[in-house]
RNA sequence: GCCCGAGUGGCGGAAUUGGCAGACGCAAGGGACUUAAAAUCCCUCGGAGCUCAGCUCUGUACCGGUUCGAGUCCGGUCUCGGGCACCA
């Protein structure tokens, strides 16, 4: 037998044995409890990376650990299969992207393979695959038929590099999501997913995820979704049958609205100077500003420009004849995308109405000021009394937004409103690579739901890739062109496909039950498995995924789906893995291949290096060195049971009696069981379990030449047994095999977590601070919980104690039990 | 600008409830083994100082406070990271 670790050999003989005994499948069963552990699924890019590694190997841990536990554990796999790099792939060489994908999740299940994981494969889906997305297709239908989706077309942001428009999640800082490349407005019809209609209930269920999420994400989510109450108010536009609708948080400041903003793309503004001498002016400015990239429009530095429209409106309140302008600092997608002018009492008002010469009227008065309107350099934002409001004069601020408010509902011009800054989520891709929207256009029906029995629409396979800004499914006109499932005449299909942000907001309930042909998932599966107890996954998902996947199963429990609207109980967000200071990028050049580490080091010390280099939350330092310490540790802890195993093998003596030189060996192999357990369970701090375990090898090695006597090795069985065990977790494979050269009984998969017994987690004796007036002048070893006259006593006639206290006064003495004896002394 | 995080040895990081700062690992230095090297095993390892078996002073970004006692709590400052950013 060979005595050297050699960890490629014992890694695949593990992973074949675990794979041809099943053993890692799971089915649901109401008498035992479950625990649902989920890892955010992979994009299939070709290869696995470090992120994975570690994310991946983070969630193997705690499945492994809670199944050792006794929890029936549901641990997953599968791919996101569908999206843009496929796409991109098939326009560079020609590949097509379905053959692409389908080699990639081949290639990179292997590279998991051999990492270990204990994924139940038989659970494992593509997103692409038509049995998925015929559901999703469903489902949209459904949506469809509750008022849920709709056809709309606006604004939206487009990326020209992507050829595609895009979600408001997904533009970041005016940019692309994916490419990077800056994002337009432009004008298009768009299929919508109504998540505002769950905007209100998305807020208040972050109150119930406060346990289990990191706070970070829930303060994204509660400032995307952007809940303020203010009050909603008409303006009637002077010589026109027709309102401006404006939405304010400060109604209190109406009687100083002297003008109106409207955003460029306001659906108003093309009419308002409609054959007017201003109308070129004020198209051309819209037509300039609407070319500006979204980076531009809301950068700090973008200068606030409007164009007057030529028209008026009059305000309710005063009859002050506003004139309406158009302005670029105007959002068009909040609010009502008007805004009514206050400049006294906002800076951009202030600037604009310096800016254009318009009227300043001051109705707040801040208090113990006098603000005048010809004077003033700055918007006063704050609170005060009004002045200059009819009625209203003299009032305070804060309660004149009630007061006011109220007036505007009797002369029917306002009314009390919630408004979100959270928007319709739009998901039509001009792509080819997605799953196709089930809708038919047809010129006698308008627009009509595919039938039910048609499902699956499929994506047709035989297309051309020209890398042209027009999808490819466009030219495929065995595809386009169709009957109308109503009228039976001809009609168009929809040519869209759905953002593949739709398909990562259910798979996880589709994991449930083993790929289903009749069902999305079977409800008696959802409803024993769902929620997931604990996801885990990168923090650059905390608004998009994260969000999309709650609303989706909020959409689900009402079309009676599932029982549960929210689908992760526990988030644990893992920092990313860094290198020389960046995140690992082709581009850098500071890439760490996985499969090499496998290659020199293994799986195991590739898994242990990931788990102890950090805590999971935190970003990952890649170090070259680290992964050899890793390495180092389990060749030593091999050669330890190695140099041990003829004794170890013996059976257990069961001694009661622990040798009095063994004591500390016992006492530190339960504390250690107790500081693995918790760290697990508690923190997941395997970084420090890991720590606490080496120690324990640590001590073992100090104590190993000393060891002769039956009830000395039983002491160091024990050890060792619940060593191996708490191990085989992080690293599984070795694990296995020692537990084997052993002769060890079964796999540790199944072997249940080692327990610690209370009374040998204590010392019978604890080693105290001694502090005079606070510094650290000796320490005592005294019994467990002893008495302060004891400690006190001890304390005092240590030398150097003695040395500080001499010829002071000794004025108070301070105890914690097992901790620390402070001794306060002044001098006489 | 606003809202969150974080700042501890040469490095990654410990210190869980206010109680011996630096666990564990990496790097470095020394020793043992070896013809030699690698590997392995053992020891040292924040800084300064002293009358060096030991002891003292100092030290957790900076300034101040609370406390017998602060890496930990409070107030302020700086730096870095992240999110939001004309939100009416």
């Amino acid at each position: 037998m060979g005595t050297e670790y050699n960890p490629q050999e014992i890694e695949l003989k593990w992973q074949k044995k675990w794979e041809s005994e099943y053993i890692f499948k799971v089915h649901a069963n109401s008498e035992r409890e479950k625990y649902y552990l989920l890892e955010m699924f992979p994009y299939p890019s070709g290869r696995i990376h470090m992120g994975h590694v570690r994310n991946y190997t983070i969630g193997d841990v705690v499945a492994r650990f809670k199944k050792m536990q006794g929890f029936n554990v549901l641990h997953p796999m599968g791919w996101d299969a569908f999206g843009m790099p496929a796409e991109n792939a098939a326009i560079a060489s020609g590949i097509h992207p379905k053959t692409w994908t389908e080699e990639n999740i081949a290639y990179m299940k292997t590279q998991l393979k051999r990492m270990g994981f204990s994924y139940d494969w038989d659970r494992e889906f593509a997103t692409c695959d038509s049995e998925y997305y015929k559901w999703e297709q469903l489902f949209f239908i459904q949506m469809y038929e509750k008022g849920l989706v709709y056809r709309d077309r606006t604004f939206l942001n487009w990326c020209d590099s992507c050829k595609t428009v895009l979600a408001n999640e997904q533009v970041e800082g005016g940019l692309c999501w994916r490419c990077g490349s800056q994002v337009f407005l432009k004008e298009h019809d768009q299929w919508f997913f109504r998540i505002t209609h769950y905007a209100q209930k998305l807020l208040d269920n972050i109150e119930r995820l406060k346990e289990g999420w990191p706070e970070r994400v829930l303060t994204m989510q509660r400032n995307w979704i952007g809940r303020s109450t203010g009050t909603l108010i008409r303006f009637q536009i002077e010589d026109m049958d027709q309102d401006i609708e404006v939405f304010t948080t400060r109604p209190d400041t109406l009687y100083g609205a002297t003008f109106m903003s409207l955003a460029p793309e306001h659906p108003l503004v093309k009419s308002l100077a409609r054959g007017t001498s201003r109308e070129g002016d004020l198209s051309a400015f819209v037509e300039k500003t609407l070319k500006e990239d979204k980076l531009t429009r809301t950068s700090d530095l973008y200068e606030k420009e409007g164009v007057f429209t030529g028209k008026y409106c009059i305000n309710p309140l005063t009859g002050f004849r506003m004139p309406i302008y158009v302005a670029n600092f105007v959002l068009y997608d909040y609010g009502t995308g008007a805004v009514m002018a206050v400049p006294a009492h906002d800076q951009r008002d202030f600037e604009f109405a310096k800016k254009y010469g318009l009227t300043i009227i001051v109705v707040i008065q801040p208090p113990g000021e006098h603000l005048d309107g010809e004077t003033m350099e700055s918007a006063y934002e704050g609170q005060g009394t009004l002045v200059n409001s009819g009625s209203f004069t003299g009032i305070d601020s804060v309660d004149a937004i009630e007061q006011i408010t109220s007036h505007l509902m009797d002369l029917d011009r306002g009314s009390p409103t919630i408004n979100f800054r959270l928007r319709d989520w739009g998901i039509s891709r001009q792509r080819y690579w997605g799953a196709p929207i089930p809708m038919v256009h047809c010129p006698r029906c308008g627009t009509v739901p595919v039938k039910r029995e048609d499902l699956p629409i499929l994506l047709p396979e035989d297309v051309a890739f020209s890398g042209t800004s027009i999808s490819p499914i466009v030219q495929v006109e065995s595809f386009v062109n169709t009957a109308c499932p109503q009228c039976s005449g001809p009609a168009k299909r929809e040519t869209d496909t759905m953002d593949t942000f739709v398909e990562s907001s259910w798979y996880f309930i589709r994991y449930c039950s083993v790929n289903p042909t009749e069902r999305p998932f079977e409800s008696s599966d959802a409803s024993y498995w769902m929620p997931v107890d604990q996801y885990i996954g990168g923090i650059e998902h905390a608004i998009l995924h994260l969000l999309y996947a709650r609303f989706f199963t909020m959409v689900l429990k009402d079309l009676g789906y599932v029982e549960i609207d929210e689908p992760f109980d526990r988030l644990l967000t893992q920092g990313m893995v860094i290198k020389d200071g960046a995140k690992m990028s082709k581009s850098k050049g500071n890439v760490v291949d996985p499969e090499a580490l496998i290659q020199d080091y293994g799986a195991d010390a590739t898994r242990l290096f990931c788990l102890f280099a950090a805590p999971p939350e935190k970003d990952m330092d890649w170090s070259d060195k680290g992964i050899e310490g890793a390495f180092r540790f389990l060749s030593r802890f091999w050669r330890l049971i190695m140099d041990m195993k003829d004794q170890l093998s013996s059976p257990d003596t069961d001694s009661v009696d622990v040798p009095d030189h063994l004591h500390n060996l016992k006492r530190k192999t339960h504390q250690t069981i107790r500081k693995v357990t918790e760290d697990i369970e508690k923190r997941f701090h395997f970084n420090t379990a890991i720590a606490a375990m080496m120690e324990l090898v640590n001590e073992l090695y100090r104590l190993k030449e000393s060891l002769t006597e039956p009830q000395e090795f039983a002491v160091a069985r024990e050890a060792i047994d619940s060593l191996i065990t708490m191990l085989s977790p992080f690293v599984p494979h070795i694990a296995d095999e020692i537990w084997s050269i052993l002769g060890r009984e079964g796999q540790l998969f199944d072997a249940p977590w080692p327990s610690y017994d209370p009374k040998w987690c204590e010392h019978k004796e604890v080693t105290i601070a001694v502090q005079v007036n606070g510094k650290l002048r000796a320490t005592a070893t005294v019994p467990m919980d002893a008495e302060q006259a004891l400690v006190e006593q001890k304390a005092l006639v240590d030398s150097n104690v003695q040395r500080f206290i001499e010829g002071s006064l000794i004025k108070k003495v301070i105890y914690v039990k097992n901790k620390i004896v402070n001794i306060i002394a002044v001098s006489q």
